[in-house]
Parts: structure tokens; C-alpha cells; sequence
RNA sequence: GGGAGCAUAGCUCAGCUGGUUUAGAGCAUCUGCCUUACAAGCAGAGGGUCCGCGGUUCGAACCCGUGUGCUCCCACCA
């Protein structure tokens, strides 16, 4: 069969993913075998592939295809998530296009335009992971809404409900003005913002009337106190000034009253801790309604909430004036009012950190709303032993301090959102106001009849708000196997607990946190063995890559330039667990040049396929003379020095893949490949043109070629795969195949052809360093006291140093480059002219270096307390250097 | 403000229990090669104040202290 020049991955790869679908490799059921189970991080089902998820799913395939490899049963399992968010921005935008707003729609009318959505766009993320040859279970793809799905995440709501752990509470929430909605503090984006400090001059209460009309000027002669703000636009809802019990400055003030700018209400001095004295003028102004800290001082003190916000962030009534503006353009209004009224002493330039939403980067507005709440405390508590006793294991596990300081502080969770797309807060509310949770209406009537009440069924309306995406994904790891709508099923027994998590650290509190306190709670066990946690995908200048910024590759393009083993390999080749990755294009180039490598090793062998002589020996291959050293065969020492390496080497990887080291285990097995394999193996046994190959060198050689497809299997599917089944003519699949455990090795091989190694590159350094051209010939002698040993390489070292003959020699040959291994010297005896104060020069180099070497060995051998201190071996081992 | 982490070659990172470390790898760079598998290649080479300072130790890239710089998380002062 012709070869193509180099690697063409296209075609390759959809004809193995095909193949593989049609042969269900990547379906799982329970059986005898032991289970090995990972459950998708569900992608938002508007998501497209990016960077994040490529480097993800990679290490997924790449543990899931090992354990199926490792006669485990391997299940990983897709889905998608249904973001409420980010989904029902998508369809009103879609519904805009149309000229349809969402407020004309009911409620129906718009889930009906969502689902529409959702089976139009929701799965492209899932077709885009088939590209990349991810071997997921097709038959178990979950969508956090699915019809049972949806009913356990509303049970589960029911059900701390009655547990008393979800509560209806009004508290100061993160409001967005723009999608007026509940936002979660996950969701707030804090960003450096510029702004002004404005001092305003707040009028002592002292009884004397305010001037006419509704706006008081500050007049000569009467005091105030002067307060630092950036809101001047919440003043109307003021319903304190606060100071520090302990501040001189204000002491006077203590239990007196101020008045508010402009509307002229009365509001009490109140003392507190809190304040800080340094920072303006130590007088700060509460407005329980719109700030968080005043909201709780408020709370201390008892006082007044005037809420002076509608939901869409305008003023209502209860400001008094500008009503109706929305907060920035009041803002400008305000200022202008209290400039006209003196009321303001000075403005700074001030920058300090604000809220933005996450969705619509409008600036956040704290406010007063019902909303309901998770109570975390007791849910928390087996989810950080778990972790902390590391019956849960966090890769790298330096994240395990960061859980810990978010469980030992956890908030409530806020879990409603004033959203249509997502799963509807089963609370059903009375005209009274009145409410009950219940799955349904029906029930919910039952339970208000049993209460006493004697509502009727169509008196009765439910919650319009949804719950926060991740009150139904923190049940993912056993809701896929229907482990809550249908306890201690088969399937269930047999995945949960799942075996790894793969995700970013940036979700561990939103979704691994509640993941593991969901188990815990609903399974009585953890949801997974082992969480790694990737790095975070930057870009070259280490810029986290974004839509906005552009900088975002385009996946599925680079996979069509470069082909998806490449791009794995590029992902996976400098990321280790934990640590960001500075993603550059060239590592994927890497990785297409490793492919090429690969083929084009395959075409050598390819090529011995037809000339492979039984008869032959090393002899006829070399020149046809027969000489003393080639009746020793040497391709035995190649042949069984690979093998002992190769086993080496896997023995490795086991290690690496042991603990979660996965890019270090990719490098060994590059490494393997491209130097042992290909730069040395393959050049010891390959025969001279057009020159018949041994029959065991070929078998051997394939043998390795396909062990090595097998051992770089999980990283690089594809390519593996068609070179195993060129190699031979296999009935089974790299896919599946199982994977033997590594043999032991022999240490005095492994060391002689390390030896060898270093020997070859000595010589062929020496030859460049004196300008032997790579084509001529040398003579070479060697000194050694191992002639026996040599006799089995002697002919790999003829041919790899280019030599026409090798001798052994007890003295110096005159004349010749000196070379120096360990304890062996080498004599290359050339027709070049040689410059003997460079030779001089280079010796005089390495002579001071093994000097220095020695005394520093020396040294410390002379230094008694060291012979006396140190342990036996170390010193025995220093003594070995001498 | 509280917490965590990082700093090793131009770049990305190894270096696990302090001792074969006078510190390694890949990429990049440089030199020489169109050598019948591969120039997307081959054969070699150069490249380091292990962030600074102090300490512990017979011995420190590694342990302790401290300083500097960077990153992330949490909480935030109006």
C-alpha cells in the first residue's frame, strides 16, 4: 500500500469515530467488571466549544479510554446544562429579531419559543466533543431539564423545604436593573471604577424651621456635619448619619438629629464601631434600602427602610423628587439641587471597586427583595470533612485550602431567579398572600385545605420565578443515573460514587462544593473519588480568553488545520493539573509534527514489510563480509533493549497516570517515541538500502510500534488507531484492547544502552567539533576494560558514528581526538587536519570539570562530621564517586 | 483588610523524603547536514546569581524567617 507523504488526519478521523460509534465501545452497562466513571461537566446548551472545554474533555478521554483500555468498565457520561441565564437571553434576542418582546408572551408561549431554541441549538456542543474524539456514552446524554430530571430537582427543592433548610426571606440581594433579576454573589463581577466622592453638608436638627420651598440651603452660622458620599443619589433614602462612638470630632452630636438635603427629613446621629474615622470625614450616611453594611446597621439599630428604587432601577415615589429618572440620570439631577443649595462642601476623584452583573455589565444595585434561600450550615459540614479528611481527593491539592476557607464561611444561597427558562419555584400563593410548597397545584390545594383554608384551585398561582442553574446541576453525578427519582436502582449501585471530576477551578464553590454536599445529603456518599482541577486557558500575553477581547481561537478550525490528535496533544502537552495554560498556537504545530513522526516511522517499517528474510543475518546486511563481530548479531542487543525500555517507560506513565500527571506522562511517551524509539531504536536495526530486514528485527519492531500506539492511545486516539491496524492486519481495536501490566526489566541492559547513548553522542560531538564531514570515515579504537561487552554493539557503534573500522587498543593512538566516557577513552583517527590547541582547549575544559567534580566529592569525604552525620548509603555512594 | 498560591534557561515547566544536582526536559536559538522513513527532518551545541537577604544543617533550588514582585479567591470604607 502507498503511504501519503505526510499524516492527512481529516479523513482518518471520522472514519475511526464512525467506526468506534458502530461498534458501541463507548457504551456502558453494568456488568461484573469494575466500573470506571466520570459524568461531564453539562456545558451550557448554548455554549460552542472554546479552549476551556477542549482542554477538559481531553483529560477526560484521555482517563476514560484508559481505564477501558485497563479492563475497566468506562462510562462517561454527556449532557448539557440548561443555563437559564445565558439560554433565555439567547431566545429574547431571537424574539427581538422577530419583533416579539418576552412581556407580550405568557408564560407558556415562552417556554414553547425556548424549547424550540433549545432543540434547534442545544446539542452543537455535543456533535463539536465528537470531533475531538471524545469517547462519551451517546446513549446517556442528560440534560438538566429532562422530564424526571426537572421533577427530582423540584422534589429536592420540596424537600429542604420541609427540612426547614429553604426559607423565604427578604434580604439585600445583587439586583440587575437590566435583566431584572436576582443576581447570585458568584455572578457580580467587581471591577476598579472611577468615580467621584462627594462631601455633603447635612444640616443640624435644632428645632429652627428650614426655609422655604422644599430645598433647605445651608445658611452662615448654622451647623452641620459633612459626610462622604458616592450616591448622592440615595440621600432621600437615608434614615441615619453614623459615627464612631469614639470620634471627638462628634461627639457633640451624639443623640442628636440631622436633616436630609433637599426633602428635609429628620434623621437620628447614631453611633457604631463600624465606621471608620479615617476615611472621609468619619461621618458616614445609612441607607438601609441600598447598601449591604447599612442594610445590617440598619438592622442593629432599628432603623427606618426607605426604598426609593422601582425594579428597573428608577426612582419611585418614596424618593420624594426626581421621580421617575433612572439612578444615573437622577444622579446628575441631585447634584445639580444641592449644588444650587450649597449643600455640597467638595468632590474628589475616587476609585473603588463596583459591581457589575456577570450578564448585562450594568452596575449592580444592592436591594430589598423576597427571595428564596438555601440554608447552608448543616449541608455544609460532611461536605468539608470529606475533603479535609481526603476521602475526596483534589488534584493539585493545594485547592483543598481554598474549599475549606469557602466552607467554614459559607453564606446562604440565594436560589431564585426572576427568570422564565429553568425549573419554576413549586411555592403556590393564596389571594391572602398566603403560601405552600407543593409539586404541584393539586397537592398544594390539599395542603391550604388542610391548613383550613378555603381557597379554591383557580384561585391559586404559583412562584414566577425559576431556581439558579446550579440547584439542579449540583445533583448531576446521580441524578444521571436517576439515583433521587429512582433510589438504589441498578445503575445507580453500580457508577455512584463516579470516580473523577475534571473541571476549573473557578467553579469549585458555584457547582463541586454543592455537588458534594447534593451526595452526601441525597446519596449518603460522596459523588466522586478524585477532582482535577484544570488550569484556566490564557493566551500567549497570559489574558484569560474571552468573546470581547477576541482572542479565543476558533476550535473546530484548528482541528480541521492541524487534526484533533495534535490539538490534544497541544492542550495536553505543558498542562499540568491546576496550572493556567499560556495556549500558543506552536505547541499544536508540535503536535502535528509528532503525528508526521509517527508516519513517517510507520512508512520505514511499511517498507522492511516486503523484504524481511528469514535467512538473513546481520552479515549480509552490513557488507556481505563475515566477520568476527557480526556472527554476535548485534540487533539483539537493540531488540532487547527496546523492550526493556519500553517496559521501563510504561511502568512510568503508570505512576504519572497514578497521580494525576498527565502532561508529564504525555512528554514520556513523546520522548519515548520521537529519542529511543525512532532516533536510536530504529536507526540500530534499520538495515542498509534496499538491504532485506531480519525476520525477528521486523516482528520485534512492529510489535513495539504497535505497544507504543497502544501506550499513546488515550492521548492520541485517532493516529494510534490507524497505525495499528496498518501495522497489521488486526481483527480487534486499539480502542478496546487490553493492556497487559509492564514486565520487569533488566537494570545492566537499560544501563548499557544509556551507556551507548552517551558514547554515540560523545563521538559524533567530537567528530563536529573537528569538522569531520558527516560522510567520512573514521577509525576508531577503543580503550576500555570491557572488550566483551562491546563486542555485542560494536557493530550499532560502527554504523553510528560512521566508522569503517573499530579496534581495541591498550595505548594511545598519536595523533587521533580524544573522547572520554566514564571510565572508557575513545581514539577517532581521521584524514582531517586537526587543530590541536582546540583539542587541547576542549580537554583542559572537561579536565577542570571533572576535577571540580572530584573535589567537591573530595571534600565532603574529608569533612568528618559529614562521614559521621550523614546516612551510611549517601556516603558509600559519594565514596563510589572517587 | 483576610486567605491561598507562585517566582528555576529566551518561553512553558520538571525537580517527589535536603545528599549521583557542578540543577533537567520540551519549545525557541546557534552550528553542521537535502545521510533513500521523516527539512513539519537528522546530528550536535550553547544557554542558569534556582527572585534578594538572613538563618537551620556536615550538606539547601528544596526547611525556617524576612523583603520584593506577580496571580487567584474572599470580604469590602461610605
Amino acid at each position: 500500500m502507498e503511504l501519503s507523504k505526510n499524516y492527512v488526519p481529516n479523513e482518518v478521523e471520522a472514519r475511526w469515530y464512525e467506526h468506534w460509534l458502530r461498534k458501541e465501545y463507548f457504551n456502558s452497562t453494568p456488568d461484573e467488571r469494575e466500573a470506571y466513571t466520570i459524568v461531564i461537566p453539562p456545558p451550557n446548551v448554548t455554549g460552542v466549544l472554546h479552549m476551556g472545554h477542549c482542554l477538559n474533555n481531553t483529560i477526560q478521554d484521555i482517563l476514560i479510554r484508559r481505564a477501558r483500555m485497563q479492563g475497566k468498565n468506562a462510562c462517561w457520561v454527556p449532557g448539557t446544562d440548561h443555563a437559564s441565564i445565558a439560554t433565555e437571553a439567547k431566545v429574547v434576542g431571537m424574539l427581538r429579531e422577530k419583533g416579539i418582546t418576552k412581556s407580550s408572551l405568557t408564560r407558556d408561549e415562552f417556554m414553547a419559543y425556548a424549547w424550540e431554541w433549545k432543540d434547534k441549538y442545544g446539542g452543537i456542543i455535543l456533535q463539536q466533543l465528537k470531533k475531538m474524539g471524545c469517547s462519551l456514552d451517546w446513549n446517556r446524554v442528560s440534560f438538566t431539564m429532562d422530564e424526571t430530571y426537572y421533577r427530582s430537582v423540584i422534589r429536592v427543592f420540596i424537600d429542604l423545604y420541609n427540612k426547614g433548610w429553604i426559607y423565604r426571606g427578604k434580604r439585600m440581594i445583587n439586583w440587575d436593573v437590566k435583566a431584572k433579576t436576582a443576581l447570585s454573589d458568584e455572578e457580580v463581577i467587581r471591577k476598579q471604577t472611577k468615580q467621584k466622592l462627594y462631601y455633603l453638608k447635612y444640616l443640624v436638627d435644632d428645632g429652627q424651621p428650614i426655609g422655604s420651598g422644599n430645598i433647605a440651603s445651608v445658611e452662615n452660622g448654622r451647623a452641620y456635619v459633612t459626610i462622604a458620599t458616592v450616591r448622592p443619589e440615595t440621600i432621600m433614602g437615608d434614615t441615619a448619619i453614623c459615627v464612631h462612638p469614639k470620634d471627638e470630632r462628634y461627639k457633640h452630636l451624639h443623640g442628636k438629629r440631622v436633616i436630609v438635603p433637599l426633602i428635609n427629613r429628620s434623621i437620628p446621629v447614631i453611633t457604631d464601631e463600624y465606621v471608620t474615622m479615617e476615611f472621609g470625614t468619619g461621618a458616614l450616611k445609612v441607607t438601609p434600602a441600598h447598601d449591604m453594611n447599612d442594610y445590617q446597621l440598619g438592622q442593629k439599630h432599628n432603623l427606618q427602610v426607605v426604598d426609593i428604587f422601582n425594579e428597573d432601577g428608577t426612582l419611585n415615589e418614596a424618593a420624594e423628587i426626581c421621580i421617575g429618572q433612572e439612578r444615573f440620570e437622577a444622579r446628575k439631577s441631585i447634584i445639580k439641587l444641592l449644588e444650587e443649595g450649597n449643600h455640597i462642601e467638595k468632590t474628589e476623584d475616587y476609585t473603588s471597586e463596583v459591581g457589575y452583573s456577570e450578564r448585562t455589565d450594568v452596575v449592580v444595585e444592592p436591594r430589598l427583595s423576597l427571595q428564596w434561600w438555601v440554608s447552608m450550615g448543616k449541608l455544609s459540614e460532611p461536605a468539608l470533612k470529606a475533603v479535609m479528611e481526603e476521602h475526596i481527593r483534589f488534584f493539585p491539592p493545594k485547592f483543598r485550602n481554598l474549599y475549606r476557607n469557602w466552607m467554614e464561611n459559607i453564606r446562604d444561597w440565594c436560589i431564585s431567579r426572576q427568570l422564565t427558562w429553568g425549573h419554576r419555584i413549586p411555592a403556590f400563593y393564596a389571594p391572602d398572600g398566603s403560601f405552600v410548597v407543593a409539586e404541584n397545584a393539586e397537592a398544594a390545594l390539599e395542603q391550604f385545605t388542610k391548613q383550613g383554608s378555603g381557597v379554591r384551585l383557580d384561585e391559586l398561582w404559583q412562584d414566577n420565578d425559576v431556581m439558579d442553574t446550579w440547584f439542579s446541576s449540583w445533583l448531576w453525578p446521580f441524578e444521571v443515573f436517576k439515583g433521587f427519582s429512582d433510589p438504589g436502582n441498578k445503575e445507580i449501585r453500580y457508577y455512584y460514587p463516579t470516580n473523577t471530576l475534571v473541571t476549573a477551578p473557578e467553579i469549585i464553590f458555584f457547582w463541586v462544593a454543592r455537588m458534594i454536599m447534593a451526595g452526601f445529603e441525597y446519596m449518603g456518599e460522596k459523588p466522586f473519588h478524585n477532582v482535577y482541577f484544570t488550569g484556566i486557558v490564557r493566551d500567549k500575553q497570559g489574558r484569560k480568553m474571552s468573546k470581547s477581547l477576541g482572542n479565543s481561537p476558533d476550535l473546530l478550525g484548528l482541528i480541521d488545520q492541524y487534526g484533533a490528535d495534535a490539538v490534544r496533544f497541544g492542550i495536553m502537552i505543558a498542562s499540568p493539573a491546576g496550572n493556567d495554560i499560556l495556549f500558543d498556537e506552536s505547541s499544536l504545530e508540535q503536535g502535528r509534527n509528532f503525528n508526521n513522526k509517527l508516519w513517517n516511522a510507520l512508512k520505514l517499517v511499511k517498507m522492511w514489510e516486503g523484504r524481511k528474510d528469514r535467512e538473513s543475518s546481520d552479515v549480509n546486511r552490513e557488507s556481505g563480509k563475515i566477520t568476527e563481530a557480526s556472527r554476535l548479531k548485534p540487533p539483539n542487543f537493540a531488540i532487547n533493549w527496546f523492550a526493556n525500555r519500553l517496559n521501563q517507560v510504561r511502568s512510568e506513565v503508570n505512576e504519572m497516570m497514578e497521580q494525576f500527571r498527565l502532561s508529564e506522562a504525555l512528554k514520556t511517551i513523546y520522548s519515548l517515541i520521537w529519542d529511543d524509539f525512532c532516533s536510536w531504536y530504529l536507526e540500530w536495526v534499520k538495515p542498509g538500502f534496499e538491504q532485506p530486514v531480519d525476520a525477528e528485527v521486523y516482528e520485534k519492531t512492529v510489535a513495539y510500534f504497535e505497544e507504543l500506539m497502544e501506550l499513546l492511545h488515550p492521548f492520541m486516539p485517532f493516529i494510534s488507531e490507524e497505525i495499528y491496524h496498518l501495522l497489521g492486519d488486526h481483527t480487534d481495536d486499539l480502542c478496546v484492547k487490553q493492556t497487559v501490566a509492564p514486565a520487569a526489566t533488566n537494570k545492566h541492559l537499560l544501563e548499557a544502552g544509556q551507556l551507548l547513548k552517551e558514547v554515540i553522542s560523545a563521538l559524533r560531538d567530537a567528530r563536529n567539533r573537528n569538522q569531520v564531514k558527516p560522510k567520512d570515515t573514521i577509525k576508531l579504537h577503543i580503550q576500555t576494560k570491557r572488550k566483551k561487552g562491546y563486542a555485542a554493539i560494536e557493530n550499532i557503534l560502527r554504523k553510528q558514528v560512521n566508522a569503517e573500522s573499530v579496534n581495541y587498543t591498550d595505548e594511545t593512538i598519536a595523533g587521533s581526538i580524544v573522547v572520554a566516557v566514564e571510565d572508557e577513552k575513545f581514539f577517532i583517527e581521521t584524514e582531517q587536519q586537526l587543530d590541536a590547541t582546540a583539542i587541547k582547549a576542549e580537554l583542559l575544559k572537561d579536565l577542570a570539570h571533572q576535577q571540580g567534580f572530584l573535589d567537591s566529592v573530595i571534600k565532603k569525604l574529608s569533612n568528618e562530621r559529614f562521614v559521621q552525620n550523614a546516612k551510611p548509603e549517601v556516603v558509600e555512594l559519594e565514596r563510589k564517586k572517587q
